[in-house]
DNA sequence: GCCTTGATGTCGCGT
DNA sequence: ACGCGACGTCAAGGC
């Protein structure tokens, strides 16, 4: 990592700075007062104030105001930047071609610039407890939905959409699950009413469909009954738990998704699940 | 804007830093070599690597890599922070109550400490062609829909959720208008669909469902016509178009939603649109 | 490329 | 506080 900091740079040496740090895939930090304009998927235009402006290695574009967790203005790591550096001051343009949007930002001040190269980091980003990995553990282990319940395709794609986990159960009925791993809200209802409309429409088989999540709002729990769809209630800390004691007892790798390195899916897509135990 | 700049400081004198800018309510960003974890309403962890930690002045804390739009870890505004620094470490832990959720940022390196205080940002943010401006132009000029169309309502409130626009056709019909400000997918549809039904059982009128939209998906327009609704495209940049006419030609005020300083709500939720110009 | 879904979504508004 | 919908949502995965 090498570091390089300019204070109160001219917008000429600013501008020089950025465009050699862009080049160089580096990142770029730009602290001053500026305005900035948005055109393209919508129009936005931001007054004179003090903000950090982020230019990253892969040319994504952060204009951060003092407050708040999101940019105020901003572009995707698609862009192509310029930086142009005279006496009015320093601009900053990131043009994105698909969808077309430009992002201009004008600094009337430069506090201070930071270029930094070199940063490394390939370093693994492990997720517990995203939908995908409760998917997998509640096909593996249905039982913990529902006794007698048996799994026989996770992500299964239909006309409509995907079923999250479709299944038979104890009685030989067809079993539709739609996971949620937050509060349940009416847009989730909707969902399953979808894919159990799809079935019953396609197969002539009206089967049940089960609302799976930690909680539900009450508009949607009776919007649910209207519907005559069920909700089973789930506890993430439970399964979590479950997970834990299953990579502990060695059983088949539930590492999470990784953005980087080694992924796990563990390959078993189409695969039956034959046995139910009845361990609940 | 006062900025203070530390290259390499040891771990105590980054914590010593970071304490006081927080305490003060400044800006601090830490650019070093760090691992996360991050437990709450999920829960992940972060191998070392290079990153940029910001931490802002209302406490909201962000983690960035070198590349990407989206920080890797975070912490919303509403958290407490701890910088700790001993010989092992600099240890950044925020703490956010509702919900209980907690980020632990390890620096095993420092590379630099920027401190940034009295950063002032008053200025307006100024969005255009939002859905809520598009409503409104509709509202008030609902021929650039459809000759002869009335519009009594915006955003009514119904007990499946809220249609954007509600009038009556030049036959007398009545009409529900859902509109998107970008590409119309199925779930598009499903809601319009949603206040039709609606409205059919609730008034046994079915009225006509018209989504409004620049484009449509091909799926979303055959389900459109399987289930009777209407597409009506609509042009972002003539109704952009339109809405600079009007401020320019001194109408009412056509400001867009500010997010500081004066919002421009003209305050005519429940007025009625009488008359119908037939100047399209 | 389009389409669909998930997300520690965040944000803003209304009740 | 909850509920609900928009967002320049972003980002990932299928086709």
């Amino acid at each position: 990592m090498r570091v390089k900091v300019l204070g109160k740079p001219s917008f000429q040496e600013a501008a020089e700075a950025l465009k050699r740090s862009i080049a160089e895939h580096m990142v770029a930090i730009v602290v001053g007062r500026c305005t900035a304009r948005y055109q393209g998927r919508s129009t936005s235009s931001l007054g004179e104030g003090d903000r950090l402006l982020i230019i990253k290695e892969d040319g994504s574009v952060l204009l951060h105001r003092p407050s708040g967790y999101s940019p105020v203005n901003w572009q995707p790591s698609t862009s192509i930047i310029e930086a142009i550096g005279d006496s009015e001051g320093l601009r900053i343009k990131a043009v994105r071609s698909r969808p077309r949007e430009i992002l201009e930002v004008h600094f009337n001040h430069v506090e201070m610039l930071v270029l930094i190269g070199g940063m490394v980091d390939d370093a693994e980003f492990i997720e517990y407890m995203d939908e995908h990995l409760i998917r997998d553990l509640l096909a593996e282990e249905p039982w913990l939905l529902e006794k007698g319940l048996r799994i026989t395709e996770k992500e299964k794609a239909v006309r409509n959409g995907y079923i999250d986990l479709y299944g038979v159960d104890s009685k030989g009925k067809p079993v539709i699950v739609e996971l949620k791993r937050v509060r349940a809200s009416r847009e989730a209802v909707i969902q399953l009413k979808r894919y159990v409309d799809y079935f019953s429409g396609e197969l002539g088989v009206k089967p049940r469909g089960i609302l799976a999540a930690p909680s539900i709002s009450s508009d949607a729990l009776r919007l649910l009954s209207t519907l005559g769809l069920e909700y089973k209630k789930i506890s993430l800390r439970r399964l979590y738990k479950r997970v834990w004691e299953r990579r502990k007892g060695g059983l088949e790798a539930y590492e999470g998704k990784g953005t980087t390195g080694a992924a796990a899916d563990n390959g078993n897509k189409g695969r039956k699940y034959s046995e139910e135990k009845r361990g609940g």
